[in-house]
DNA sequence: TTATTATATGAACAGATGTACATATAAAGG
DNA sequence: CCTTTATATGTACATCTGTTCATATAATAA
C-alpha cells in the first residue's frame, strides 16, 4: 500500500507554496497578538475618534498607571497609535484606519 | 491645584461608557489571540479556497501531526474551521468568509 | 483477531506574556 | 534648589501558550 491513501493525494509543493514565507508569517502573527489582549482592546477602544493623555487612559480602563504605559508601548511598537507631547502629558491617539474595521470584524464573528 | 490639570479634564464617566464590557473585550481578545500564532496562520493560508486533510496539513506546513492537530482543535473552539469526516480521513476547511478580510487588513499594516 | 493508518488528547516542560512594584526621567511650580 | 506631577522602564513573578512525547480512539486491511 502506498503511504498516502488516494483521497488526499495531493501535490505538497504546490500548496506550500501558498504559505506565507516565514518571516511573513511571524510579523502578521506579531499584529494579531497586540489584539489579543482585553486590556489593549479596551484602550484601543476608548482612543477612537479621540486623544487621550495617559493618567486618563488609566483611570479609564481601570488599571494602574504602569501597566498602561506598558501596554502603550507595545501599541507604540506595532504602530498601532501614535503620541504627542504636551507639556508633562503624551497624548495617545489611533494610528492605523483599518483598527475599525478589524474590531468591526471581530466583533461580527463572536456574535455569530 | 486640582487633582488632574485643566489640559486633560476629561469626563471620565463618558468615556468609560465606550468602553466594551469585560466579557465582550475578553470574547474579542480570544478572537484574535487565535490569530497571533504563526502555525495557525499558515494553516489558515493553506486552506483558503480548499479542504485538507490533517496529514497533508502537518506535512505542508512542516509540523508534527499532533502539534497540528492541536492547533486544530484552537481554530474549531473559535469556529474558525469546519470539518467531515470520511473514513479515517478528516478534511478541514475554513468557516468564516471574513478571514480573508482580516488577513488582508493585517498585510496592509504591516506592509506600511 | 492483529496490524496499520489517521487523528485526537492528556501531561510535561520551556518559553512567552501581563501585571505589580520600585525606580528613573522630565517638566513645571515654588 | 526641592517638590510635585506625568510618564516610562527594569525586574520579578505568576500565569498562559505551544510543542513534544506518550497514548487513546477509530477505521480499515490482512
Amino acid at each position: 500500500m502506498e503511504k498516502n491513501s488516494e483521497i488526499c493525494n495531493e501535490d505538497i509543493e504546490s500548496i506550500k507554496s501558498g504559505i506565507p514565507v516565514e518571516e511573513e508569517s511571524q510579523d502578521l502573527s506579531e499584529f494579531f497578538k497586540v489584539f489579543g489582549d482585553p486590556t489593549r482592546l479596551k484602550i484601543i477602544a476608548i482612543l477612537e475618534n479621540r486623544e487621550l493623555c495617559v493618567h486618563v487612559i488609566a483611570e479609564a480602563v481601570d488599571m494602574q498607571q504602569t501597566a498602561v504605559s506598558h501596554q502603550l508601548k507595545i501599541l507604540r511598537q506595532s504602530r498601532l497609535v501614535k503620541y504627542r507631547k504636551e507639556g508633562k502629558h503624551v497624548f495617545y491617539s489611533l494610528n492605523d484606519n483599518h483598527i475599525k474595521d478589524l474590531l468591526r470584524i471581530g466583533l461580527e464573528h463572536i456574535k455569530e
